[in-house]
DNA sequence: CAAGAACCTTAGAATCGTTCTAAGTATTTG
DNA sequence: CAAATACTTAGAACGATTCTAAGGTTCTTG
């Protein structure tokens, strides 16, 4: 230990998660500085970059797992491709729609009025606002 | 002409596209009746039942064609499948989670105040709520 | 209305992002 | 430290979508 990095190994423990080779080089790329949106892909070229190479099947489950754990949320705002946030608060996204980018901004600010009754036999999960926007 | 049903062939040739008989035929499916929400694959199942099948293909190819020309909208709430929208006016989505159906609901009553100002460079193309909720 | 040009449709192949499979490897438990 | 359990991996498989290239349709022009 050296002191200045995260104990990634007990968050995937309180996880449910074995805190194997894989899971804390991506949790280090993933959670150590602030937050970020990644895709599978690009996660996998990051992570190719360390030490530590992770199979692009590895990121995928380790995704999908950090998700259904909370550690993640997904963003869906583009066909044919998932973004994953490290932010899992209440904030809404901006969206690049020429380039691809997503920036977080906070839902403090924002004030959602008159939305109507969840349909019948169904209750409220999340509301999404995802700001679309042009170059 | 019967009479009873638009003239898909001016709206088509309006939106500079050649009112071919498989355009009309998708049109005919898509926009008699109400409001509608659709894959390119059900989509393909519906016009299948009618006398100018379609091949998948096409209705990919016609889906983005009318989603460029500003007859439909589409709407991304979960990975890997697109919705398209006959509603292309303001409004907004609830999204079931627990079985991927989709509702509109009217904009009208829904007030938005706070959001940030797009990032520097872009301009507003438009805001999204998605409401999620599960059964 | 004929003929050419432009455009459209199609089946099937190709591609993309993602998940699955089965075999080997790491981690944990007793 | 051995058995039990969980994890990782390469590559195959998959589902949604796009591409290709060949043939058919629609439009324009005279």
């Amino acid at each position: 230990m050296t002191g200045n990095s995260p104990d990634f190994t007990v968050s995937l423990r309180a996880a449910g998660l074995r805190p194997t080779r894989q899971r804390v080089a991506l949790a280090r790329v993933l959670f150590e500085g602030g937050h970020r949106h990644v895709t599978a892909e690009s996660l996998h070229a990051e992570v190719k970059a360390t030490r530590m190479p992770v199979s692009l099947a590895t990121v995928y489950n380790t995704l999908n797992q950090f998700r259904d754990a909370g550690l993640l949320r997904e963003v869906v705002v583009a066909p044919g491709r998932s973004y994953f946030d490290t932010n899992t608060g209440h904030h809404h996204h901006f969206f690049v729609e020429t380039d691809g980018e997503l920036h977080d901004f906070p839902s403090d600010e924002v004030t959602i009025a008159g939305l109507p009754a969840p349909p019948e036999g169904t209750k409220l999960s999340r509301v999404d606002v995802i700001v679309r926007v042009r170059r």
